[in-house]
DNA sequence: CTGTGTGCAAACATTTTGCAAGCAG
DNA sequence: CTGCTTGCAAAATGTTTGCACACAG
């Protein structure tokens, strides 16, 4: 099992997305390069409405509003550059998908997250797609328990 | 991978409620049984509003309001008599929990549900937990694709 | 120039809440 | 009787959309 994930570099984002922008006939604006650039900034997980309020904070003269940084995250999302977890009725939560595929391990006490990935899970999440007849697009795998520091607590 | 499930009886289902009633110092109304019972007999996922129509459709007598389905749907998931999936905007989607543990396979295009177990997968992840310090309280495996049939459409 | 992108506000969809009346225990 | 439960409508929450103007290519 992995542990260790190689981070693309700002450069090498932007030109993913510059990319996408090219191949659909799209534009680059002042509002998209400070959503990425935010977005990079800030590897943790956010909402949309995080994403905006950082934006604006760091870039008060762009001016920006909350519609925007939807679109541009389904536009992100659509082209896997960031990926998201629903959070029920509480709406969504995002990151940036600059590192490999990787699975969650989240604590319920601390709330501390660790990721990881294993090669044979994703073989065998494979093997039962094909054999149920569908075509993977992504998954999601979270377990959830209580981490070494907080079964000591107790 | 195995593919059936023992359900419990509805005699049973109804006992686990009515436990639940009695701990808490609430009430068994006839909202609550008909909620109970339009849920068992109808063990597909289904959203707030589903269930609620349903409800409407097979208990003409009884009033009822998408409130109390609502609030009877959150009293059972709490109390792990229901379980709910995430599905974004679009909202949750339910299921009674009276199977052994599963995961699910998930249409984007269609939101067909089909649920799967797997037992490598199962020991895999408490190896995982293992290796990290964690004590695994439960887990959330959901895989997300295009079925058969919505591949077929395009 | 052309047509994509934007902010704004209104519209939407889903869920939650306040309230007065109903009813189980 | 007591206080949990209910339906209703209003509010809240999170997201999407219509529109006219801005601006990238």
């Amino acid at each position: 099992m992995k542990m260790e994930f190689t981070e693309i570099s700002y450069d090498a984002f932007l030109e993913m997305f510059k990319e996408i922008i090219r191949k659909n006939g799209l534009k680059f604006t002042s509002q998209r390069e400070a959503i990425l650039q935010t977005l990079y900034e800030n590897p943790e997980h956010f909402t949309s409405e995080n994403l905006y309020l950082l934006v604006k904070e760091k870039y008060p003269e762009i001016n920006i509003g909350i519609a925007t940084v939807y679109r541009t995250l389904a536009l992100l999302e659509e082209n896997g550059l960031v990926s998201s977890i629903s959070l029920g009725t509480q709406g969504k939560k995002f990151e940036i998908a600059n590192k490999p595929h990787h699975d969650h391990l989240i604590c319920e006490e601390c709330g501390k997250i660790i990721e990881f990935e294993n090669e044979k899970i994703e073989s065998l999440q494979e093997e039962i797609a094909e054999a149920n007849g569908f075509a993977l697009t992504h998954h999601l795998m979270q377990l959830y328990g209580v981490c070494k520091a907080c079964q000591q607590k107790r």
